[in-house]
RNA sequence: GCGCAGGUGGCAGAGUGGUCAAUUGCAUCAGACUGUAAAUCUGACGCCUUCGGGCUACGGAGGUUCGAAUCCUCCCCUGCGCA
């Protein structure tokens, strides 16, 4: 159940709070840690609590390759994770259809540079990306693998020359009209709309997502389209898959039988895709948010420049009352441009992966703690800061050697500090929406936070 | 004193006649990181440069050669063994 407590008058934000089919409640606008494997690297679970974390997001796709036959008697990620009272979500493995495929064979993450002209307004096809999709309808950089019917290459080798081969030899996944194939140590591995669902019943999380396909910044117009209805495709066997009788089920996780009434344990949220592109964009968002989904999320890739449009044509078709989650997103300015948007949750590796790469994030902007200016620092990390590194007296120089002498601990205390700021910030966000203050606060937060 | 092994860029350590300003690792410095193949990855790392190149360099001094970190002679130093 999502309830709406504040909207601000003068933009899209909201804050509100979650609660899930099992009790577990979330403060929205809320950022979700990301624990990939069931874990939030650099951070013990029982500190979870000190780093004022109410939200994890876990992925389906690692998990399933790391659990194998132990999903079967996988005691879902609560009970796993020793944090009972935490919401998870569970990403569903689309994102890795992406950063295993073409994120590789084009060397870009989901918000890369937009390399192709053709590509970068945002607004509409060109007229050859028009053309091409009348003569080739369907025939986009779409693989099959040999052993599918009807599998081509595409484009044929002749066509490349060495090095875009090689490129595309990175790429681990063939996607077809199903699912995805990826390459993996131990051989091929299917995952597809149907299978993906049944995995996450299994994990077990508060909030799972309809398995979708992540497409490249550097896709096409073209292939943005097809692209984009497979994954309409795939959502409606999503939810065909979560709503099936309980007779079907292979796992008894997904009902439960309370006073007399049969309830669904997990929310399942649709997915908005289509690239940079306004009116797929706007397509999607009303075809996904038309259908009977507990929630919505906003994938896929964004240009640096354009996400903030792209965030609005997504939220564009989604129903008000329903809560939305910005998939993989963000830095601050972009919390504070999909808050701004509409948007309710966030979930980003930034705070967890830029800690253990040295990068500390603070109410003054970033700084780098492996960098020459901190060494001999004896500034504390973020002067106020109520966090535990900080809280322990840990100053910027303390943390320099720490990293540069390869201390284990360096991670840890990074991690909790950046966890428990971006927390912080977002309860700081909720305050400001909820005492119709939003529009004064990301001002300020705009000019002090962003100056890095 | 004799025998053996060695002395290479901040360190470790390749190279044993030209493709060597010298593989590689570490350290250092800079940059990146957005649903985590990431406690990771890129780049720079002798000096100068109008970015074409120029200069000085593999313990020291000579020598052989068109050409030497690489071969020869002497010297200096280090480690191990024997006296």
């Amino acid at each position: 159940m999502f309830s709406i407590l504040k909207k601000d008058t003068g933009s899209h934000a909201r804050s509100g709070t979650l609660t899930t089919p099992g009790g577990r409640i979330v403060e929205t606008p809320a950022y979700a840690i990301v624990g990939t494997h069931a874990e939030v690297r650099c951070l013990p679970p029982e500190r979870m609590k000190d780093a004022k974390v109410q939200l994890i997001i876990a992925n389906t796709y690692h998990l399933w390759q790391k659990l194998g036959e132990k999903l079967e008697t996988f005691p879902g990620l609560h009970v796993e994770m020793n944090i009972p009272n935490t919401v998870i979500m569970t990403d569903s493995g689309g994102f890795q259809v992406f950063s295993l495929g073409f994120g590789r064979e084009h060397g870009v993450g989901k918000v890369g540079g937009i390399r192709n002209s053709s590509v970068g307004t945002g607004r509409s096809p060109s007229p050859a990306d028009r053309a091409a999709l009348r003569s080739h309808p369907g025939e986009s950089n779409i693989r099959r693998i040999p052993s599918s019917p009807g599998f081509r290459e595409f484009p044929p080798d002749d066509f490349l020359i060495h090095d875009e081969r090689n490129m595309r030899d990175k790429n681990l996944v063939r996607i077809t009209e199903e699912g995805a194939y990826f390459m993996t140590d131990n051989g091929e591995s299917f995952l597809g709309p149907k299978l993906s669902m049944e995995i996450q019943e299994k994990l077990g999380a508060d909030i799972i997502l309809a398995f979708d396909e992540c497409t490249s910044p550097e896709h096409d117009y073209v292939y943005q389209k097809e692209a984009l209805a497979r994954t309409h495709r795939w959502a409606k066997i999503c939810i065909d898959v979560h709503n099936r009788p309980k007779e079907l089920s292979t796992h008894s996780r997904q009902w439960v039988d309370g006073s007399g009434e049969r309830k669904k344990q997990q929310m399942l949220y649709g997915i908005v895709q289509g690239g940079i592109f306004e009116d797929l964009r706007k397509e999607s968002s009303h075809y996904i948010g038309n259908l009977p989904f507990d929630g919505f999320a906003i994938g896929g890739s964004f240009g640096e420049t354009q996400m903030r449009d792209v965030i609005g044509w997504s939220v564009s078709g989604l129903p008000e009352e329903k809560p939305r989650h910005l998939l993989g997103i963000g830095k601050i300015e972009d919390i504070l441009n999909g808050v701004a948007e509409g948007v309710d949750t966030f979930d980003c590796v930034i705070p967890t992966r830029e800690a253990r790469h040295g990068g500390i994030w603070t109410h003054e902007g970033r700084f780098d703690a492996k960098k020459n200016p901190n060494k001999n620092s004896k500034e504390p990390i973020e002067a106020g800061c109520a966090c535990p590194t900080c809280a322990h007296g840990m100053t910027r120089g303390m943390l320099f050697n720490m990293f540069h002498s390869k201390d284990i601990k360096a991670g840890e205390y990074a991690t909790m500090h950046n966890i428990f700021f971006f927390n912080t910030f977002m309860s700081e966000v909720r305050g400001a929406i909820r005492n119709g203050m939003f529009e004064e606060f990301e001002k300020k937060a705009r000019v002090k936070l962003l100056k890095q």
